[in-house]
DNA sequence: AAAGCGGTACTTTTT
DNA sequence: GTACCGCTTT
């Protein structure tokens, strides 16, 4: 093990050595931060500490994922495993399960992630019949999760003067009233949403004494990566398990806090002074990655910023070139200026195209880049976007797999309980919903004894619903008699979900049968990849409940990677990501796109110098991770919400010292001008210092362009038949004319086999297979269906 | 039940 | 420009 110090240079080598007492290692874009804690954690295991008494907490799976592979690599792999090591969120998730019952929670309670939470504070808002302009889901949700990102609770909330007034002054006084009828429904449904799980970690820590010395003795080490992006919630309970014998190392960049727009705190790093009094600092100034002129470049950039922690980062490595400004007309010209520089390069140097990064401020500019990319044919890879487990048709499926689970899921049962089809629809619900609101029960409680609760239900709902109600039961009995796999395959089929996406055959079915698909092979591939761990009898199985606690808190990335690790063909590709995205990652060659005001940085952060600074910050993270060359690059117009819009370029642009910044003559451009913290009370006050969002005080300079005439002639579509063209009148027919397999002719979608029949009367519904349309459900009254043909 | 229409709002987002 | 919501029509 002494030998693998030799690795490290002399800082660092003290940030791995210095074991006992407070440590905190300020580490430079570069400079072997993971290195540092893999390192850290694989020295701890050689001097004899357990890898169950060292906690390691950091911000990403992947981080965390990298660090134990990492960690494996340099000891014993049997020992990796045991370690605490994984985000705050999974690892207090796990702590909670197991301490439930103290804080009123059941041990299978549900996580529910951004969207769900979304679709909870929306019905809240309609419940409540406030204007959702005034009430913005997305708004009040930032509000509560800064409050909870606080530890102000409801109560305190509701109590508190000042913010009282503040909500009575930006005349939203009902957030308290939604904060907490969110917090009762969460409650009701047995679900946390993220920042529960850190809110409920404190109040545990703090109302059970017991737990917490249980703990602050298991975890007698302790690693916090990414300090500057911790928020108060995490500072504390890190704080809290480290006071008993203070082994506590914390590693970040002041410089690289670039998530304070969620609640992370940078004032955290400069508390861990007061904190621990006695506390080593080791600063790791040597960046490993990137050439002087870059390393020079950002570091003039972030003097710019009032706030920070004084560093001189610096390399040894060559002076390299210095860094390219180009400006170019419009986005489009800045895509296809940017991407035959890349072709040019490749091509010279003879590099794969993964060498490259395309940044960018916001998700919307990477179109322009895509289709200049996608012209030259060049691979690329595109980083963001909706997350696997997000897409409808996955959280149908897993929506199934909760409510077996926990029936008390609110979110949940609405979203199946009509999915498939079956009859049961919003007359039906809101009679639900309305008992159960009275009587305060549970959905799933109402719909299990509809009658004993009066709930109005005619005999035909109430039979289709005892149904649904006997199908999730029967799921819950194999809960832990089946394994994951067998389970999900049963919930696919029995559902209907199954014939529903796999029935159809248009094209965005097959893409959703594909989603599906892979959800199922995550399920074999969890119920077969049994690790070799102690303690295994061959009656082990992998249940559902374990692998939805398992991906609870994996994310868009995570799954990236897994299906990247299985294809293999995406290591030639230009990667093209927000900066956000970039964070912790490098290339050879990076270009950073969009350097105007007001885009970056954003026009909404330009009202304030905190938030300009966090923008600043980001320009810095952009800068450094490009290894040979960092080239930015900005528009003089650009098409901005389907106007033109002239922009000016970025003033982070001015701000690159000249020295290290060559100014390229874009395709036809001129050049540029050049306290002891009382638990919940802290957060408080930090809350209130934050206020309200700011407005925007610049508004860019736009001209509103004539519209371009539309493209496309007023469409004729060949599918878009009107009765009279050439048909034969389509009269309405009654149900007994349809039986299952009958021919029939629908005005728009063609010819096609009835599959399914219900409902009576007025209602009468045909379930029709077309030919070129897929599967339709068809309200007979409306469909004006004609047979062609029985049988 | 599903499609079509018109109005509206819009950053970043580890969990 | 487009994604998304709610209302209307079939």
């Amino acid at each position: 093990m002494t030998d693998i110090l030799k690795d490290l240079n002399k800082p660092q080598q003290q940030a791995v050595t210095t074991t006992d007492g407070p440590v905190m290692v300020i580490a430079g874009a570069g400079s072997g931060k993971t290195r540092v804690l893999t390192y850290r954690v694989a020295y701890l295991l050689s001097i004899g500490i357990a890898p169950y008494n060292i906690l390691a907490l950091t911000f990403t799976n992947k981080a965390s994922r990298e660090m134990r592979e990492r960690v494996a690599s340099l000891i014993d792999p049997s020992k990796a495993k045991s370690l605490w090591m994984g985000t705050f969120h999974s690892i207090f998730a796990r702590l909670l399960r197991a301490e439930a019952p103290k804080i009123d929670y059941p041990s299978n309670f549900t996580i529910y992630d951004t969207d769900d939470t979304k679709r909870l504070i929306r019905n809240i808002i309609k419940e409540q019949q406030l204007d959702d302009k005034t009430y913005s889901p997305a708004y009040v949700l930032s509000r509560i999760s800064h409050a909870k990102n606080n530890l102000i609770s409801v109560e305190a909330y509701n109590e508190d003067f000042e913010i009282q007034t503040q909500d009575i002054q930006s005349r939203k006084p009902k957030l308290g009233l939604l904060y907490s009828i969110y917090q009762q429904r969460l409650r009701k449904a047995s679900a946390m949403d993220f920042d529960d799980l850190l809110f409920n970690t404190n109040v545990l820590l703090r109302d059970f004494p017991e737990v917490l010395y249980k703990y602050q003795q298991r975890f007698s080490y302790i690693l916090v990566d990414e300090y500057q992006d911790t928020n108060y919630s995490q500072y504390l309970i890190v704080k809290k398990l480290a006071a008993n014998n203070e082994n506590i190392c914390v590693v970040g960049d002041d410089a690289q806090s670039i998530y304070a727009f969620r609640g992370a705190n940078i004032q955290n790093i400069l508390n861990f002074k007061k904190d621990y009094p006695e506390y080593k600092l080791f600063k790791l100034e040597q960046n490993y990655r990137s050439t002087q002129h870059i390393v020079n470049a950002a570091n003039g950039i972030i003097a710019n910023n009032k706030d920070q922690i004084f560093k001189k980062v610096w390399t040894s490595n060559e002076a390299g070139e210095k860094v390219h400004v180009v400006k170019t007309a419009n986005e489009g010209d800045e895509a296809s200026w940017l991407t035959s520089r890349i072709f040019s390069i490749q091509a010279n140097d003879q590099l794969p195209y993964s060498s490259f990064a395309i940044l960018y401020r916001t998700n919307a500019q990477s179109r322009a880049l895509e289709e200049a990319l996608r012209r030259m044919n060049i691979p690329y890879r595109i980083f963001g976007g909706i997350s696997f487990y997000q897409r409808k048709e996955v959280k149908d499926v897993l929506a199934y797999f909760r409510l077996i689970i926990n029936p008390m899921d609110e979110d949940a049962f609405l979203r199946v309980i009509n999915f498939p089809a079956r009859g049961l629809g919003q007359t039906t619900v809101s009679k639900l919903l309305s008992v159960a609101n009275d009587t305060g029960k549970s959905l799933w409680e109402v719909a299990c004894n509809p009658t004993d609760y009066n709930a109005g239900l005619h005999a035909g709902a109430r039979g289709k619903l005892e149904q649904f109600v006997t199908l999730i039961k029967g799921f819950g009995a194999l809960l832990f008699k089946v394994n994951a796999f067998e389970l999900g395959e049963k919930v696919l089929n029995l559902t209907g979900i199954r014939r529903f996406y796999f029935e159809d055959g248009s094209a965005e079915s097959i893409n959703r049968r594909e989603n599906i698909e892979e959800l199922l092979s995550g399920l074999k591939e969890f119920v077969s990849a049994r690790p070799e761990e102690e303690g295994e009898t061959e009656h082990s199985m992998r249940t559902l409940d374990e692998f939805m606690q398992d991906i609870a808190l994996l994310t868009d990335v995570d799954v990236k990677e897994k299906r990247q690790n299985n294809t293999s063909d995406d290591s030639n590709k230009v990667s093209l990501m927000t900066i956000h995205a970039a964070k912790g990652l490098e290339f050879p060659y990076v270009f950073i796109t969009g350097a105007e005001e007001n885009l970056f940085p954003s026009i909404m952060s330009i009202g304030s110098r905190e938030e300009l600074e966090e923008e600043r910050r980001l320009f810095y993270v952009a800068l450094t991770r490009a290894m040979k060359l960092a080239t930015v690059t900005y528009a003089e117009t650009r098409f901005k919400y389907g106007n033109f819009s002239f922009c000016e370029p970025s003033r982070f642009i001015d701000e690159l010292d000249p020295e290290h910044t060559n100014f390229l003559a874009g395709p036809g451009m001129k050049k540029v001008q050049t306290k002891t913290i009382d638990d919940f009370g802290n957060g408080l006050a930090r809350f209130k210092k934050l206020g309200h969002a700011n407005q925007p005080t610049k508004k860019p300079e736009q001209i509103t362009s004539q519209k371009l005439v539309n493209q496309h002639p007023p469409h004729q579509t060949k599918n878009n038949l009107t009765p009279d063209a050439g048909q034969t009148d389509f009269s309405i027919l009654t149900p007994d004319m349809l039986q299952i397999n009958t021919m029939v002719q629908h005005q728009r979608f063609g010819t096609g086999t009835v599959v399914g029949l219900e409902g009576g009367a007025q209602n009468a519904k045909a379930t029709v297979v077309f030919k070129n349309f897929g599967k339709k459900q068809l309200l007979l009254k409306f469909a004006r269906l004609k047979v062609i043909s029985q049988q």
